[in-house]
DNA sequence: ATGAAAGCGCTAACAT
DNA sequence: ATGTTAGCGCTTTCAT
């Protein structure tokens, strides 16, 4: 692998010359075509850990996620690469497996591998590396979850209300017996929230029962669905708040032979591709990830060229239901 | 940030003792102290740009795949990430969109990051940088699919044998008129392959009709079956060569009401979760992926620690066929 | 427009 | 066991 003093030796001229070619001096045209016939023999690569010792810039962006399990994950990322690739930056792309050690293991590997910035899906954990992240000028910016008490921009969705409409759109179509299974972190409190609200809304009482709180995982939605069945005999409809829950959800129902929409109304959250693959199709909220990811990216370029330092904007998006099959009209007594 | 010249100031003790405290050297007792003692302070961390430009080493593992969508690469990426963080290496995450050119632009990005070894899931396409990973010694491992007239080392499964297990499983359920929906890559054509073994050792003849090769998407999974369909009246089962197909394959034959198993058997590949959410639960083949991951890592790590040379070595996994309740049994005429 | 030279932070001989 | 020093490949003043 030749270097810039190869070509340098090649072509007579000197090394910082030729490193000017490279970086968009002004050359006589002579001497330009001196080094692209240089170039044509020496197969040069300029090399990045050199270049990144001497300018601290690496044209490249951490993203951190938890896990590639979820779709709303692989296709926000999806977005957030192609989205960068355009703008010729590189994506490392790293997981952390929702544990909070691995995440801090891995901000410190992006830290080190000296990204220009990170677009981060936090476990909610704060680590001391997202202080050396502030410090060391890095640009950050926050996905699906916002970190309280730090002026992190973040993109996000509007989660409380639009779990506010679902409760709306059960509520109309008849249901007031509306299991929820949830978890602990911002977006299922947030659903949470716009649930109770939804429910006070209409006069309906809270209660605990109805309640589910738990992880984002597939055993969770069975199990807590289970509960839910078990403890409410005269529930009518379920919020499934995460992908796996909902799939969960349904798997246990299935094996009960508890049949959809029928003896049980389901809805979902970010089921993309799968949402049609069930009898019926599930209806489901959906966020605009493609949109999402675009900005994630802009703020994040925006951020590095003009040095703009961190306000803590939060950018909401809205998400949508996509009303299929699974929820079933109750006709009313007068 | 500090660097080795702090603590070499703070400590009174020359750069290179302190360089050797990191990289394991001896020590005096009293020294080692001084500089931990420093380190409390000065809250060093080492370079990893300068450290690469010196060594040439990073401890970091690219990890290459078309994209994030299929779970049979989400899962096998899972698997390799663990076991590379177990043996503290990290790894970087690429996607190149089934795309060549990206493929190409991906396997550049890495190299110029010094990744000490690739785990590549290839296109197909023979790219320069492919030979420049080789020149410049490092270890390369593919996954699920080969290169032809290339010695690199590869994790695959048993598809062709696999496929024609699938098929002697049907014919001996009553089936004689089944269809195929596969692409063109590797894997696709090594399960046409086995399909079509099965069909011969069963003195089944082998009809175009009931063949439909495309690309790995839920679309051409629809499109395909349904052709599949029109073109063979007397169908009985299919078999979808992937995830994506087979959720085409599911999708299009809800659509049109037609019942899974009683009215076309299905069987599909690498349905991970979601194999269980469809009613009747799809019976499909799962390759062993967490198998697989480990033995990509082992294989790169010897490679890179005992500097192996490249051979060419075909390390094979079976897999197994998961027999839930898509296929139907049909009863035999005497 | 071009060149000389310093230095980014580190490792690894080599000398002591 | 510790220190001195050269140099990895590049960018960037500063002269010319």
């Amino acid at each position: 692998m030749a270097t810039l003093v190869d070509i340098a030796n090649y072509t007579g001229l000197a090394i910082s010359t030729v490193s000017k070619y490279f970086n968009g001096g002004s050359l006589r045209p002579y001497n330009k075509t001196k080094i692209e016939n240089a170039l044509k023999v020496l197969d040069y690569r300029p090399n990045q850990a050199a270049r990144t010792l001497k300018t601290k810039r690496t044209y490249s962006i951490g993203i951190l996620v938890p896990n590639l399990q979820s779709s709303f994950d692989t296709h926000i990322i999806t977005a957030i690469e192609q989205e960068l690739t355009a703008a010729n930056y590189s994506s490392i792309l790293c997981t952390y497996g929702s544990d909070p050690k691995i995440e801090a293991k891995k901000l410190r590997f992006l830290l080190d591998k000296q990204v220009d910035g990170l677009a981060l899906l936090p476990s909610g954990t704060i680590h001391k590396e997202l202080f050396e992240y502030l410090e060391e000028n890095k640009k950050i910016v926050l996905f699906d979850r916002v970190l309280d008490g730090f002026s992190f921009d973040a993109v996000i969705t509007n989660n409380s209300q639009i779990t506010e409409d679902l409760v709306d759109f059960l509520v109309m179509q008849g249901h007031r017996e509306i299991g929820i299974i949830t978890n602990t972190v911002y977006t299922g409190s947030q659903r949470l929230e716009g649930y109770k609200h939804g429910l006070i809304k209409h006069g309906i009482e809270i209660k605990e029962s109805l309640i589910r709180i738990g992880s984002w995982s597939i055993h969770d939605g069975r199990n807590h669905m289970d509960s839910l069945l078990t403890c409410n005999p005269r529930l009518t409809a379920v919020i499934a708040c995460s992908e796996e829950l909902c799939l969960g959800t349904v798997q246990i129902l299935r094996e009960k032979k508890i049949h959809i929409p029928d003896d049980i109304s389901v809805v979902g959250f970010d089921m993309y591709g799968i949402s049609t693959l069930t009898d019926p199709a599930i209806t489901a909220v959906e966020q605009p990830v493609d949109e999402m990811g675009k900005n994630i990216v802009d703020i994040l370029l925006r951020k590095i060229q003009l040095d703009e330092v961190q306000v803590g904007t939060i950018h909401c998006f809205n998400a949508s239901i996509d009303n299929r099959q699974s929820v079933r009209h109750i006709p009313q007594p007068y």
